[in-house]
DNA sequence: TTTGGCAACTGGCTTGAGCCAGTTACTGGC
DNA sequence: GCCAGTAACTGGCTCAAGCCAGTTGCCAAA
């Protein structure tokens, strides 16, 4: 009996590249035939091999460069951002963000950037959060943060006005030593619980540009809010990271 | 001066629905012109009508269906998965779990379903999370969560032999009342701390059938370790939800 | 030795054609 | 009134061809 192999033609090049990649024949970051060469080892159109190669690009395990070639996408490592990035202690310790020194242990170089800094009106998630009507003013900080001069996530950062006041907060683009939290605790707001809401998706167009995203990668959106000894909110940022370079580890105990 | 509009054709037809989709022009579960229909009105190829629309499924902002057209991806809400869930006050209060508290307040009808309870070789991941040798047996209980009869989430248990010994947690598929932290707490492991690593990618192809998921949509990826009074790890659960239907609420102190 | 340019590769995008396979609504026969 | 069949729609996939635009290495001219 004749197996037909009832899969489509671009399916069953997709699925035997896959396979490749999967057994490490094609290791990260090896060259895949190219599309000319697919389409003529399995008899089919050049547009079938390119089909093939499209689903691999959107299943985010290869990338193309034009006129290079097609490569398997490397496992960069996961940058490890922990529910510790906001302890005390370690801002005291070390000096240094969580940021740097998940980049520096990367052997990467760690960049920050403060895009600006200016009065917005708070989006209504944002606003919610905070306790404030949907489009009241506050100050809105953006950063972004890099590895290797590579975008891996920007955070925007949207401080009250009475909590910013005319402090460095609302005026500086450079915080000094100990990140944002201790300019917050000058102004007397101390960190104590954070409520992180976490979700996925793929970019919008203006990520993939800002973000350089590869194809076939998501972004994790993380809404962050703190909240003072009060327990009342006193700043939200929102995070979108890089997919394939970061991950989040919550280590916290069981409440109640 | 004419402007010849440098976008690629396919580029300008996805852009403008894009366009429209955001405007909401086309509302969420609106039906787009037919592939036909957009090569006719901006005189191009089907192919290249085609192309477009396949951008944006990989966007994930519509979803083709074989027959009917293409239509706007409605935007359902997230299921809030709290770090509450594992409250022990609310798991003795309710009876009921997050999921179907979850579930039932967005008026669908939770399902869960243990496929199966069986020994296993631990994956690299969890045993290095319990503290065990790779490849080293121990229960592997795998549970499917639906809302509506449709799959949300899965979730693979792993426990230690000799934490899960012969009791239910080892045997039974059906764990009774109060959730399966109730049943550690019957063979004497209480939960005090978790640990839960997070990152977000595209779903294999197992996943994308298992799971159901549409075009464009990533998988959320959650490690969870349990930590007992004493700080050890007894159990891990891997969870992978569909990002387009889950999102991740944790509210937590800040400790030190 | 250096440099400029060309040839031969790569992927990017489009065309226009064809056939297949779901879905839907209408229509004619019972 | 019901039901089966069909026509006209939808997307799914492939083909064969062409041109464009990056990249790379080689080779000849300066």
């Amino acid at each position: 009996m004749t197996d037909p192999d009832k899969r489509l033609p671009s399916r069953r090049i997709a699925d035997d590249l896959r396979a490749s990649i999967e057994s490490g024949e094609l290791a990260s970051g090896a060259k895949l035939p190219s599309e000319r060469d697919l389409a003529a080892r399995y008899g089919t159109a050049r547009n079938t091999a390119r089909e093939a190669i499209s689903i691999l690009q959107t299943e985010g395990l290869v990338v193309a460069q034009h006129g290079r070639g097609v490569f398997v996408r490397p496992r960069t490592p996961l940058m490890r951002l922990g529910s510790n990035r906001y302890s005390r202690r370690l801002r005291g310790e070390t000096g240094l963000s969580p940021f740097r020194i998940e980049v520096t242990k990367q052997g990467r170089t760690p960049k920050t950037e403060c895009r600006s800094v200016e009065p917005a009106p708070a989006p209504a998630d944002v606003a919610d959060r905070l306790g404030l009507e949907g489009g009241e003013p506050v100050i809105r900080r953006e950063n972004w943060y890099f590895a290797d001069d590579e975008p891996v996530q920007v955070g925007v950062t949207y401080i009250p006005l009475g909590v910013a006041g005319d402090s460095p907060l609302a005026t500086a683009k450079v915080l000094g030593k100990g990140s944002i939290y201790a300019r917050f605790e000058d102004v007397g707001y101390v960190i104590t619980r954070i409520r992180e809401e976490i979700s996925a998706r793929m970019p919008s167009p203006d990520e993939v540009t800002g973000l350089a995203m590869p194809p076939g990668v998501p972004v994790i959106e993380v809404l962050h809010t703190s909240f003072d000894a009060d327990r009342q909110p006193f700043e939200v940022t929102r995070f979108v990271m890089r997919g394939d370079l970061n991950g989040l580890d919550y280590n916290m105990p069981i409440e109640d």
